[in-house]
DNA sequence: ATTAGCATGTAAAAGGTTACATGATTTA
DNA sequence: TAAATCATGTAACCTTTTACATGCTAAT
């Protein structure tokens, strides 16, 4: 049940609407937490409902116009509630490694294809994030403990890509030994 | 839709039981795909009205006797199609991360102990991960390809759970700086 | 006026989680 | 024979994904 806290976060960061926020998770917070804008509007509906974010007065409230909203007081308060809270890491699901375990009874056929277009997704995502941390948290300067928290989050994005990209050049080095 | 196919390989490397399947997908397979066991008893109807697999005859068929299940022909084939499609990675989506972010704004209070926690955790897992490593792909032998793919998956589980210890251990670090 | 793009939604289906129910087998 | 454990299953719920529907706004 963590959507609601991703869009609290990121409206506590900055209000926003329905579609702002939608970029914003394509984006900047995509490194951490992924929703499609379905999601994101049936949550906004709920979180308004619960008295945790309320709609910016709009000048024509209409279907179809923009609407801002904000984080109400019990809003942040329930955030800071359950970030307190304990919470097990889900286990791991990867489709691409059950293909490759599959490839070992089946036959690799295809699939240094798939691996390969794998590593160029994962070198693309890699270097926009790096790209944000460029812009976003550049050399060495004095910085809050926000700041490093925010920086941390997203070193643990490059990591990520990172492990993905090396595990995947492994990956295609070793089926390509015998396949030639 | 990976469920099936988890299965199917599942039941490829070794015809089981609904109970021992779940069994498995909590160590070895855990390390790719996970599921419960309600989850598998499920998908295993499904397979078997699909005709993809069988229950191997019992002497006697009830409900609360084990059931062994095996692959056919069909689910093979359907296997063997799927590792050759196409699939783009699910983006990501890290509870933990998540926390850290909101942190950032609404305080980092009682995040520390979480983090400790699961570093123990993920260091468990590695643990687990490299001693299946020394038993089942010991030191440099002779290897089919069959083999070293299901090394490369085990792989990807070994260093996915490094990258979440050596991650956490420096968000520890820098946790740490301004809070003493 | 029509089209393209912005913006907000609804509905149905698929997949995953949690809680509960039940029968068979072994062991104290 | 009672309790523990093995084994299979059902049901309700929640979350995510996919497809579709609708209204506004600006440009051609």
């Amino acid at each position: 049940m963590s959507l609601p806290h991703a869009i609290l976060t990121a409206l506590l960061e900055k209000p926003s609407s329905g579609l702002e926020l939608t970029r914003r998770f394509d984006k900047s917070i995509g490194y951490f937490w992924s929703a499609t804008h379905q999601q994101i509007y049936r949550e906004l509906g709920k979180l308004e409902q619960a008295g945790h974010i309320r709609a910016l007065p709009a000048p024509v409230p209409a279907r179809g116009q923009k609407k801002e909203y904000e984080v109400l007081p019990a809003g942040r308060a329930e955030l800071g509630d359950w970030v307190g809270r304990s919470e097990d890491p889900k286990p791991m699901r990867s489709a691409l490694l059950l293909r490759m375990r599959a490839a070992a009874i089946v036959g690799a056929e295809g699939l240094r294809a798939e691996l390969e277009r794998h590593l160029a997704l994962h070198r693309e995502q890699l270097d926009e994030y790096l790209a944000i941390e460029e812009r976003d948290f550049p050399a060495e300067r004095r910085r809050t403990e926000a700041d490093r928290l925010r920086h941390l989050v997203l070193r643990g994005g490059v990591d990520l890509e990172r492990f993905w990209v090396e595990w995947l050049t492994r990956a295609l080095a070793e089926l390509g030994r015998s396949e030639e």
